[in-house]
DNA sequence: AATGAATGAGGTTTCATTCAT
DNA sequence: CATGAATGAAACCTCATTCAT
């Protein structure tokens, strides 16, 4: 239960949150447009003034929904390059498609992040989610160091940078024209269908795979591609 | 010469142009702000009436200079594909750098068509635009196909896809914060400079590297770089 | 046939007409609002700018369609008037309604330009038209004094004029609120309905009889009156 | 004293009047524009978008400040109907004179409302404003039927909407070419002057007792008149 | 802290009118 | 004469943000 005034620093937090579970709902609900600021207000059950309170601006209500996210998936990665269990590809694709490709909300979100964070968002809060963001990268890439020796130093961060910048702009080049699905469907038929429909999600792990066996060599990706087909 | 009034369909044509030419140079001026339509217009010497006679809206606008900057690098690619010349990664790197990377223009433009494309551009010019799209990845692919065997029936255009996407990705992960520098020049130090302060230009070359390395495999990238190099 | 140039005098009549003609047509087709200069022009088979080769300006082609109607009425009523047939006031309600009512157009139309002329009609032509207006009063007011040998001098024109502030002032009453029907069919009942919900052709009778009535005296009325009941 | 910001309803009200009263301002400093939303608001002192707080459209305010306008002239028709003192035609016609002919906003005002309301009012808005204006025909035709025996029940409320009509149609024909002045002055002599060269005010008076005349007899008007002349 | 009225920039739209061709 | 591109004013509209209460 929210309190009237949110006085204690954790009623604070709660209503962060409740603004950011509100924005959520409001962006699963249509994702094709994004909320105004007295929407999410409203569906917070808040004043428009009150929002900002809690956030600078609109940009950095969507860049906190966009962390929250990316918080998720990278803790399940960390978790998992951490641990001693054997991990390939396959684990890697999995995650990825359980936090990012099946959500409906992640990928809409990142690709309006990454696009527009130049224009509002202050410098400071940019560098800040920037730093959070480096740190997250440098423990799951350093990870990866660790299970795949043939990894340069370093070379597991720039795997996880171009990953994620895989992800993002595939997603990008296959949404952009407003429609929700990951596969275009369009029916004219010809050339173009045999271009442009293919699906997001196949696509990336056919991306991915080429990615990393071009960066880890076969060792890790090879014998995983050949479990799966 | 540009006439008074656009009475020739090849005058609109010029007329749509300078109206681009001028949104291109405000932009370049100002790269962090998108600038309005009445400055466009009045950069370009006309009312801002009359802009709307020659785009729909001002996204149209920026997806059409947007698509105009692709049309420069496409061509410049499918007329390397489609020569004789042997063509190796270098030769390509040489041109996403020629026409993408070096130009202050062409890759915030990308980020924002990419990421805002559905809000306002109607769905049958979205589709009209990616279909000239398809039609330009689809004759880029099959010029690399013909230079590299080693690739099936399609996996040209794949490649081609992948890349743009890395080229999109990577550099929004880069260029995220307002900083119009390549490089992201913070001096917090520490960890932080170690995992973001990497060059988009260098960081691109190795990505594409990798990415090229694994799907076609070496016979046309580790030579090339030797030779360059 | 219309000409391609219309050099002649009599060209430019039909030219003239012929885009009245057009303006009443779309008037017709949708009453509620005026169509735009570029619809009429595009409906007369001319383009725009020919428009203002016969029209000074979009208010006086709405002025000149309106003196048309005008003119089939008063021609009838002087004919009446300058006959020597018995009339009474159920004549004149005949060509009132034959004239002004029925017609979809000429209502709507004279509102419009008695409440919007003082715009952008240049005097010259505002009163070149109500010269040509007066001379038609006059002449319907002589004759009705003919007739009504009760009448004082300069009372058969007085007549006329109120008998159209009234045709048109309660015309704008019963129709200002873009219900196309002379009643008003609003069905929330109780006091409103019999308040509003008159019919115009009714009560236009109505009135017209007792301004008739206490200008002219029962001997034109009354009689006229009981025949009708 | 007006509040910076309008927090209750009554502050609200107020904020309402001001922009109505900006607008009259406006519209008796020039009356024969209206002025642009920008300026009303301007004169308001308020920003634009401010004006759409409190008016759905500009045709909304010219309605409400006409609507104000009938109010002031209702009230007091009102009044004096529902007083017991002797009233009769004189005392009304010089209230038509005090509250719509003097004041030099009313009569255009209500041309312009009655001639162009259909255009952008939402029905809704216009079906309300006729309620309330039905309320008050109702009410002040009750009066006088309390005060004339001799009309039938009905009949006061048609004689106050066909005076109404009388009052704006003889206004509109009077008025239609832009002269401010409730005579036409125009010099071109002859027939025309005869015909067009008649006061409002004076004709309005006639024409207004010749139909009360004609509806209620000679009981209340014609002893008035000899009073008066 | 919470509110929501006020702001103001600017995108979109319409359209009567003008004017170079 | 005929054309229709260009104009520019202004309505309309949305919305992130600010600020008096």
């Amino acid at each position: 239960m929210i309190r009237q005034r949110a006085v204690q620093t954790e009623d604070k937090r709660e209503r962060h949150e409740a603004i950011l579970d509100a924005a959520e709902r409001l962006l699963v609900r249509s994702p094709d447009r994004v909320a105004s600021v007295a929407e999410v207000a409203d569906a917070a059950g808040l004043a428009k003034g009150t929002f900002y309170l809690y956030f600078q601006s609109k940009e950095e209500l969507l860049l906190a929904l966009h962390e929250r996210n990316i918080d998720v998936f990278f803790s399940a990665v960390i978790a998992m390059v951490e641990s001693d269990a054997a991990i390939g590809i396959d684990e890697m694709l999995e995650l990825i498609h359980r936090h990012m490709v099946r959500p409906a909300l992640f990928l809409p979100l990142a690709a309006r992040c990454f696009g527009q964070m130049a224009q509002s968002v202050p410098t400071e809060a940019a560098v800040a989610f920037k730093q959070r963001m480096a740190e997250r990268l440098r423990r799951a890439g350093a990870g990866m160091e660790r299970h795949f020796p043939q990894l340069e130093p370093g070379d597991g961060l720039a795997l996880f940078r171009r990953s994620y910048a895989l992800i993002l702009g595939l997603w990008q080049m296959s949404a952009s024209s407003g429609d929700g699905n990951a596969s275009c469907a369009f029916a004219e038929g010809g050339v173009t269908s045999s271009v442009f429909a293919w699906g997001y999600a196949d696509e990336l792990d056919e991306a991915l795979r080429a990615l990393w066996h071009g960066t880890i060599g076969t060792s890790a990706t090879t014998p995983a591609r050949s479990e799966v087909e």
